[in-house]
DNA sequence: TTTACTTACTGAACACTGTTTAGTAATCTC
DNA sequence: GAGATTACTAAACAGTGTTCAGTAAGTAAA
């Protein structure tokens, strides 16, 4: 069979990152091959080629998908006061870990080998919630400088993605579970306080 | 050639181990096959599993290596005030992960596919991880029960690895190199704070 | 309508992977 | 020396990503 021209190449593109997350969601990173997601979608592996230059690229739209998601879930929380705003946005995203596991760990974990760069679009998305991040500290600090808001916000953003990172694998070693939420309120909490603290003690 | 009988099943072992010790750190985890590492120690790929059930398994016992180092590195650390051992495990474990990225990469990426749970020995090791932490923590704070020592341990640990993590991956942003130490000592020093205060204003 | 061209698609191949197994050759035991 | 055991490997199997020649369907021109 040949020239079906049921799909455009836009359609085609969807189709198949539609069946990978399908894939990724239902049964893991390992089933994830050019194979398995062409004949989710009845075509042949090759024909993926015409669409993405590689499963590697693939697996960035892939990522930029997810990325995109996240984004999207963080930016519908509103407009909140600072430390809620920075408290929710912790708990949205390691719930978004949580939710969905496979395709947060792709996001983190996938490396392209060698010389190839991330792609410039993660880097700007990441730059844009880190500057969400600078401007909810910026109001709890008003006058603390640019480069110390930029280093607060990664400090505390490191530390509310390790906690995403270490529940997804099981490796808080915590008897009852449910103290993620219980933990991301009080790493944001004392952080900011002590921050607080640490600045009235400086001035 | 058959039967040399050059090395014990220890020996050939270790060999096998320190070949993908090698490969890992010169070339990334890309390279890590069986038929490379069994080229580099001059056997072929099936004697290996004579001594290994599996790449996984050979897997696992790098990163049992692995993890036996950092903790091996953390313990010369010595004896220290509660706040500044604490800073400085911290310290020391950014820097390990820096120097072995591919080793620690290994260690907290590999995933045994399905069923396999995972090993008993590295439960063990973090969790005399913890019960280290869990110890510098107490003497800050005698009256906490262990339930409190046991989750301010991992919200803090948490916020260590997430710094770990993000760095290996350059996912910082952070325009100046070196800022990990300021971020580390900053993190747990606001944590530590942060939780004071609470406990004061608790008590 | 018939011919020519373009396009969409695939089967098969290549080089690689982990893993198993049959077979071989060296050593040990008697 | 003969026989049993052991150490080891080549080759095969099923899978992978990727490439490419080839085919058939649709389009355009005659």
């Amino acid at each position: 069979m040949a020239r079906r021209r049921e799909h455009s190449r836009e359609a085609l593109t969807d189709l198949a990152l539609c069946a990978a997350e399908r894939l990724l969601d239902e049964q893991g990173i390992a089933v994830l091959s050019t194979r398995r997601i062409a004949a989710e979608i009845g075509y042949s592996a090759a024909t993926l080629y015409s669409v993405f230059s590689s499963l590697d690229d693939l697996c960035w739209q892939l990522n930029a998908r997810t990325l995109a998601q996240l984004l999207n879930e963080l930016d519908a929380l509103g407009e909140l006061a600072p430390r809620e705003a920075l408290k929710a946005y912790a708990l949205c995203y390691v719930a978004f870990a949580a939710r969905w596991p496979e395709r947060w760990s792709l996001l983190f974990e996938h490396r392209t080998p060698e010389t190839l760069q991330v792609p410039a679009w993660l880097n700007d998305s990441i730059g844009q919630l880190f500057s969400q991040l600078e401007l909810c500290l910026g109001e709890l600090a008003p006058q603390a400088c640019a480069a110390e808001l930029a280093l607060t916000a990664r400090t505390l953003w490191s530390g509310v993605h390790g906690v995403a990172v270490l529940q997804l694998r099981d490796k808080l070693f915590l008897p009852p579970q449910g103290k993620q939420e219980q933990m991301l309120v009080t790493l944001v909490d004392y952080h900011l306080d002590g921050w607080r603290l640490n600045r009235e003690s400086r001035a």
